[in-house]
DNA sequence: ATGTTCCTACCGTTCGGTCGGTATGCTGTG
DNA sequence: CACAGCATACCGACCGAACGGTAGGAACAT
């Protein structure tokens, strides 16, 4: 072992920020377990992306389920300060149900690879941080149970629709919006968000009509 | 290599069937690919559970992508016949509407683990396999989609409403319920699916009502 | 001198899949 | 009925590849 390492690129160039590489990880880490998932993508495959080492790897991550809890908490997080803000801004529960609908949809498609990661490798966090993250998304649910509760209890919305299921069926509606969102499509999360809060406000049927 | 396989477990007993060796290949497959993904589970998980050994299993499939592709073959398949029915049974889109709704999860509750996987492990379906089973699922979606355009066209459905966006919404809140239901909760898929007919159909508001 | 950042080389384990062989039932031929 | 011949059903040892993670050191900043 006399030669190791003959051959070595410049490091430090000039302003170099060592946040960055960690950064460059997250998001070839992003890209690739949106694509293939967590089990299928290999820490080599990352930082292969990244043009890094796994040396480089573990010295800012203690192990890939790590990196995986940060990708869920930057989403699951921007989502509870939205709906935080929401809450502060209006007390009327028909416009916050829309601003859920609202926030849900341009938090989706804005953190897409995130939330795509959220839903499909949750299983893959140990114990105590699959408790953490399950609570944080708990607080997501109840958010909107609250609002459509206090919606029946202000009379703006029907008594007989239970507001567990009501809840379940207005955040799947938002929710499945990951798996068929393409930027390139003709609608954006504001017009999506439009239509799904009529939808479920107003309904589909129009009121009276029985025939054409 | 004198004495090789000193003691083996009588086999054909008595009425003995293959497929059954094959059908608990399958239910094995499907509690642990429920439970840990398919990455996550290995063969030799999936034939220790059925007392069997990985020689059993290649005997029934060809490759561990095959079991996954029966299984979720099984369920889409299900699900396009059911919603055969439905068409042959009415014409009017708002019954069609509610019970494709029904239908859908119906057959969630009963195919859960079906469901699930179907989800949740599509990606790892090989090329030929996978656009098999995605052009059958957008059958499903485009049978949705006619109802949709169909009421619109015949002046039940509201018109300012995209077709697509609305079938999206309509089958995401369905499909969403593969995440949360518990055949040991409250409700059951026919009332689940009431509810959610009611929810999109005749809208959360109450009509005329600004106050309680 | 000391700590940070990142490298290469390596380890033990596990994976999907293969292979040669064995036990068992079926079938045709005398 | 006997019995050869063959297909089916299953076993368990084995393979090469790939995995997550570790270790020790080199380059750099302070």
């Amino acid at each position: 072992m006399a030669e190791t390492t003959p051959a070595r690129r410049r490091r430090w160039p000039d302003g170099y920020d060592p946040e960055a590489t960690r950064t460059s990880l997250m998001d070839s880490a992003l890209s690739l377990f949106q694509a293939q998932g967590f089990d299928g993508t290999s820490i080599r495959e990352i930082v292969d992306r990244a043009n890094l080492t796994k040396g480089a790897f573990y010295h800012h991550f203690s192990t890939k389920e790590e990196l995986l809890w940060e990708i869920q908490n930057v989403y699951i997080e921007a989502q509870l300060s939205a709906i935080g803000e929401i809450m502060e801004a209006t007390d009327d529960p028909r416009v916050r149900l829309r601003e859920l609908v609202r926030v849900s949809l341009t938090s989706i498609t804005q953190y897409h690879a995130h939330v795509t990661i959220f839903y499909q490798e949750r299983r893959h966090l140990n114990g105590p941080r699959f408790v953490e993250v399950a609570g944080k998304r708990d607080e997501v649910e109840r958010a909107f149970a609250g609002v459509i509760r206090d919606g029946v209890e202000k009379g703006f919305f029907r008594r007989d629709l239970d507001p567990k299921i009501a809840t379940f069926g207005l955040v799947g509606m938002c929710a499945w919006t990951y798996q068929w969102f393409s930027p390139a499509g003709a609608f954006g999360p504001e017009e999506i968000a439009r239509q799904f809060s009529t939808m479920v406000l107003d309904g589909v049927l129009i009121p009276g009509a029985d025939a054409d």
